[in-house]
Order: C-alpha cells, then sequence, then structure tokens
DNA sequence: ATACTAAACGGACTATGGTCCGCTTTCTAT
DNA sequence: ATAGAAAGCGGACCATAGTCCGTTTAGTAT
C-alpha cells in the first residue's frame, strides 16, 4: 500500500480478500501446481478480468501467496541473529544463507517453482532478486572479484526447481543439499 | 535409430525431412522462441498430429534441431585436446568446459531456452544431462566429497536461461562470465 | 494382385494463461 | 441528492501446447 496511493475501493478490496482467500484453500487442497486461473475465479465467484487485474499473471498470484513466509526469511537474513543475520563473518553468513534457502525453498517450493516457472526471467521474482543482492553483498565482502556474477552462479544454484527436483524427483537429502553447499562455499571464500 | 527398429515408413522419412526443413527455415527466419507448432505443421504441409507423433513436445522438436551442435561440443569434451578433452587435470578440464559451454549457450541459446522451457525438469535435456554427468566425473577426480550434487549446482550456475539472460538482458559481457567461471573453479578445487 | 495389419496421418478438440472492452459500481465534487 | 469521472468488473475471446480417434496408407504375407 503506496503512501500516494489513491484509495483502494472497497469492491477491489472485498474481491481480493475474496480471492486470496480462495487461493489459499485452492493450494492447500489441490498444490499449487493444480491450481488454475479459471477455478480461482470460478470459486472465488469473481469474473477471470479480476483475477489478473489483481494479480497480473498466475506468477504474481504465487508471489502474492508467498509474500508472508518470504517476508519472514528476508528479515531472518537481513536483522536476524548471526550468523544468519549480522554480526558473523561473510563465509559463515552465506552457509547459513544457503542452508535457510534450503529449507525455506522445500516448504513452499510448489509456489516458487510456480511463481519462477511463469516468469519470463525467474528473476523477476522478488524473492530471488533480493537473495541475489544479499549474495552480492557478502561475497564482495569476502574478496570476490565479480560478486554480481558469482552471486548469480550461486542464486541458480539454489534456484527452486533445482532443489526440489533434487529432493523429490532424484532423491537428495536435505542434508546433502546442505552438506554441498557448505563445502562450496567454504572452498569458495579463503578462511578467516 | 535403433539397430532393431522396423523400418521407417516412407511417408515418416519424407514428414520427417519436411517437418525439420521447415522448422530450420522458422528458426532461421523469426528465431526459436516465435516457432509455434501449429506453423510449424501447416509450414510442412503436415497435419499437427504428426508434428507431436515426430517429436513428442516443442522441447522434442528443439532438442532435434540442437543435436548437430550439440554432439560437436559432447566430441569436444569426450575426446578432443586437452585442456577440454582428456589429458589435463580436472581443474583445468572443468575451467575449460564452462567457458566453452558458455559460448555453445550464447550460439544456440534460443533453442536451448526453447529445448529447458517446455520440459518438467531442465534435466530432460539429453545435453544438460551429460553434461551433469562429465562434471560429475571431473569432480571426483578433483576430491570433491559429494560430486553429484556439487556437479547440479555447476549445471544450474550454467543454464542456458541464466547465461542467455545475464548477456543479454542485464548486460554482462561473455567475458565476465567466464572469467567468474574460471574464479569459481579455480577457488572450489585446490591446486594440483 | 489381394487382403491384411500396423503404423502413420490430420485436424477437430481440450486445457489454460492471458487480453479486451462494453457495462457497472464506487467515490467525489457540487 | 446528483452527476460525472475514474476505477473496477466479468466473461467472451485469443493463442498455443498437447490429445484423441476415425481414416488412410505403406509394407507384407499369400
Amino acid at each position: 500500500m503506496p503512501l500516494g496511493a489513491p484509495h483502494e475501493r472497497s469492491d477491489a478490496a472485498r474481491n481480493r480478500e475474496r480471492l486470496l482467500s480462495a487461493a489459499r484453500d485452492l493450494v492447500a487442497e489441490f498444490g499449487a501446481e493444480a491450481l488454475t486461473m479459471d477455478a480461482l475465479a470460478c470459486k472465488a465467484h469473481v469474473g477471470k478480468g479480476t483475477v489478473f487485474r489483481r494479480f497480473g499473471s498466475r506468477a504474481g498470484l504465487m508471489m502474492t501467496l508467498l509474500s508472508d513466509s518470504e517476508s519472514e526469511f528476508q528479515h531472518g537474513f537481513m536483522f536476524g541473529p548471526p550468523p544468519l543475520g549480522p554480526g558473523a563473518a561473510a563465509r559463515e553468513r552465506l552457509i547459513a544463507f544457503g542452508e535457510g534457502r534450503i529449507y525455506f525453498v522445500l516448504e513452499n517450493g510448489e509456489l516458487l517453482k510456480a511463481a519462477g516457472a511463469a516468469t519470463r526471467n525467474r528473476f523477476d521474482v522478488p524473492a530471488t532478486k533480493l537473495s541475489h543482492r544479499h549474495m552480492e553483498i557478502l561475497l564482495r565482502e569476502a574478496g570476490i572479484a565479480d560478486p554480481r556474477v558469482m552471486a548469480m552462479s550461486l542464486t541458480y544454484a539454489l534456484d527452486p526447481e533445482r532443489i526440489v527436483d533434487d529432493v523429490r524427483v532424484r532423491g537428495i537429502s536435505p542434508t546433502r543439499l546442505t552438506d554441498s553447499w557448505r563445502e562450496l562455499i567454504t572452498r569458495l571464500l579463503p578462511a578467516a
């Protein structure tokens, strides 16, 4: 709700609530993958145009649905206690960040995959962009030559599709993922 | 063409040629992204069902279109001269592999993106799978604790979508990509 | 040459994300 | 209270990947 925004009309607010509620129900019952925009419009007793006016796209809807748990995770690495939050060395923070992200993805994987799948470049997902910035800063702090590009490599290494498929399709345990992430960061960044 | 395969019927062969030729024309003229299965069927004077019978899916078509340059690249890292091919240390081979892959992707990016976009997990693209195996072997040779998982991280770091978008959308030069890849591998693998 | 079979064909049909635009509702200024 | 404007609404419509199935055709056995 931007400050200068003109008051949201009451019918718009009502429909937004209806849609969010219906969407959460559908996701809870059938999973995010199975959610279709038609079904959502129907269940919320709203026209299809309204769904798209509200959320822009399927990806936009998924991002909205994500925003709560997303904010929580973001808060953790930006303001929370070390090693995830500020106060620890970049290396430790990156390790903790990757581990946190892996578990975050495993909890919200369907939504994240759905959010990323529909976007042209998955980078349009704000959560992804913020993660990237965060890693970029830590990598710079740790003396990486091109933190922006390296952060992109690591971002893709933590791609929701990759993590979810590793665990659910290829049978890799979450522990193996976090261990490998730790090895990656440990070798990548010189010990303090 | 598997050995025991029953002879391919002449009409099937004729239609395959027509389709491949039409597809190459369309890609050359409008780009891979713009190719629709309807347009292809129409241009090849063939029913839509035939297109799908031949290639299974849009991704399948793209993979078929890719197979030539793909084989060439594969041959390079499996049988070619070092440092890309066998004969060099794992570290050097991985660096060369990443660089080669980056340029390969930049040349065939549209097809690769199109091939990956339509697949459930982009891992179904055979080129990707083979790259993964190759990296896994080199990582094992270099003493990485969990080569399979680490190879997956690196595979995603070289994702076609990532590379193409870095260069075309985010304005990263190919050189920056290869430099960063070199830094990544150099730090990741202990010097010989 | 004929009949038979399995493969191949083609295009109508479905599913789904997304757009468009004429109609309706809410808010605001008077 | 009223009128006008701006925002919102809804569902018909479009594009496109992929499926289905009745019909056709190439090869084969006789």
